[in-house]
DNA sequence: CTGTTAGCGCCTTCAA
DNA sequence: TTGAAGGCGCTAACAG
């Protein structure tokens, strides 16, 4: 006699002798079971190897306990800690997390949003800085939303990550500590929050340190290492140059770091370079990069608890949650040698 | 009126004026509806913004189209590649991905190996070398199972990935024409099975080019920055030294790098070091990394192609996919300067 | 070409 | 404390 592919409740149910509902209350609510009863069961669940059906589950309890984490790349280093932390958060509650690399196509964001409209998740945690292509649409019936690390502007959806501004401010601060008095900021793209939000702690810190802000050390990236490279050679393009370098992500500065390398430049004697959010490979670089560190685990485990709060409609307090960032300081900063010095050395 | 939370088949049947087996239907063999209809019940659709629910859909077709891909690191950027080639290639077939970040931990391997068995999964790709935790209890149905990159001992599971001990042999071959005499493996952990094909490819290769394999050194290390650090501090402490290093892969060998540059020495005038898979960074270490490159994202994608089949049930040749690996020459590797040269310049 | 209907496997009222 | 039964939303076989 061939068993079925695979046990189901009603299998359960007949070898222990009791009705396939007597087996769901037996795993959900064991207390409303007697204690004869269960044992039956579970020995019955054991032989069988018997497994509930996600799907009928998911069907009939309108839930697929899976929450859908959106970010732009997923071979983007940053984020691989921050997944850790969402995964992490949600098995410990009984969810399971499914990743979406979405490198900001409006088609694969708006498959993706589907995933909730379809039931195959709870929830989406946003780490893509805007709302999933055709979220306008359907704005009215929207899942629950969390955005990890970058904030979406314009929209109520709660923010979990860090004062970037503040980031930003005690990064500066640490270089004009060192004597610096030129430092230029390499931003990401314009319009990105992450970049204003660095960009504004950056001209505080400068201001409270009595610094002028010279728009002409203020230059666009986009995050990437070879937009940390380019910029440093638009700097070389003109004649004034800085003394340090603010990068608004580490891929940025370590871009920075190899243009300066490959010009014959010494850092940080020559030049001072200071990365922000401490990715896995700052450590590795020549030199070591000082960095502004974020809690990337902690955050991931925070917009998780968030999201499954909303999931579940447990009172959570409104409003972000703002993480601490910490500075590392490691060999890419130093004082002033003076440009060239290396050089002449 | 309330419209329901989110609108089902029969709302749009409804709206067509059709019954619901008149809209699935049109949905899924358009060709055996007639033009008009087809016509009124996408308007509906579009009126409704209705999406099939995907968990009745899968509890009906008994399939989730869901795929697992299951690593044992998500943050190792190794693996990002191939899970972007995983990605592409299930979507171009109507499938999503989910990812499993299991750390090795055989709560975790048996958790993931139950979505299949709860019908969340179709099927699993394996980048863990191993069969997941539990699997060996439910041997007789195992879902479809693929291994990418790293393969299963002793298991029937079709493999896709390079063929690493010819990888090694480039590798090593390069490291000889060079001119090096003395060169140190080091290997991941030793019975994994990529440091047991690239140890092979490291002999074959010294024995074609007629040069002994010397046991003291082939040392062991666990694929980890860490430990590339750890190798090179051991053999500084013995008295003979190798010329250069042939690393099973590009985190071991940018530790290499690292403790290397922290002794004081230049690679690769003092030394040459070599990795293995071409890693997004090994282009950013100083000085930038000789490596053997695998195809991730052409891995990925051939692997869920294979996986595909297999759940389709398409006619798929047995037996491996190997794919081209290909030396990329960068600057650790040159000709050996020998010991401490270029201290004493 | 279209409608009726029987489940897919599960959970939860409602009665007993 | 337990069982019977309805229904979650969908697809496909069957009849017309």
């Amino acid at each position: 006699m061939k068993q079925r592919e695979t046990a189901t409740i009603e299998d359960v149910a007949r070898i222990a002798g009791v009705s396939i509902a007597t087996v769901s209350r037996a795993v959900h609510h064991p207390g409303k079971v007697a204690e004869a009863t269960r044992k039956k069961v579970n020995a019955a669940i054991a032989k069988t190897g018997f497994t509930a059906n996600a799907m009928a589950q998911s069907l009939r309890n309108k839930s697929s306990k899976m929450i859908l984490a959106l970010v732009p790349d997923i071979s983007n280093t940053f984020f691989a800690n921050i997944l850790l932390g969402l995964e992490a958060a949600a098995s410990r509650r009984g969810y399971g997390l499914l990743i979406g690399n979405t490198e900001n196509d409006p088609r694969t964001e708006a498959t993706y949003l589907n995933y909730t409209r379809s039931n195959k998740a709870d929830g989406i945690v946003l780490m893509t800085g805007h709302l999933p292509y055709g979220a306008a649409e359907v704005r009215q019936h929207l899942p629950p939303i969390v955005a990890a690390c970058e904030a979406i502007p314009d929209e109520y959806v709660p923010f979990i990550g860090v004062d970037n501004r503040h980031g930003a401010r005690i990064g500066v601060r640490h270089l004009v500590e060192l004597g610096h008095r030129r430092i230029a900021y390499i931003s990401g793209p314009a319009s990105n929050i992450l970049s204003i939000d660095r960009l504004a702690g950056y001209e505080e810190a400068l201001g409270q340190m009595g610094l002028p802000v010279d728009r002409d050390l203020i230059l666009d990236g986009d995050f990437s290492i070879e937009g940390g490279r380019l910029a440093v050679e638009r700097l070389f393009i003109r004649d004034s140059l800085p003394t340090a370098f603010f990068c608004a992500n580490d891929d940025m500065a370590i871009g920075v770091l190899l243009a300066l390398s490959k010009r014959g430049f010494i850092v940080p004697v020559d030049f001072s370079v200071l990365g922000f959010d401490d990715i896995p490979f700052s450590s590795c670089t020549t030199p070591p990069l000082t960095t502004v560190r974020q809690p990337r685990r902690l955050i991931g485990e925070a917009a998780m608890e968030k999201m499954l709060d909303m999931v579940e409609r447990k009172p959570t307090n409104e409003g972000p949650v703002i993480l601490p960032v910490e500075l590392i300081i490691r060999g890419s900063t130093g004082a002033p040698g003076g440009f060239g010095l290396s050089r002449a050395i």
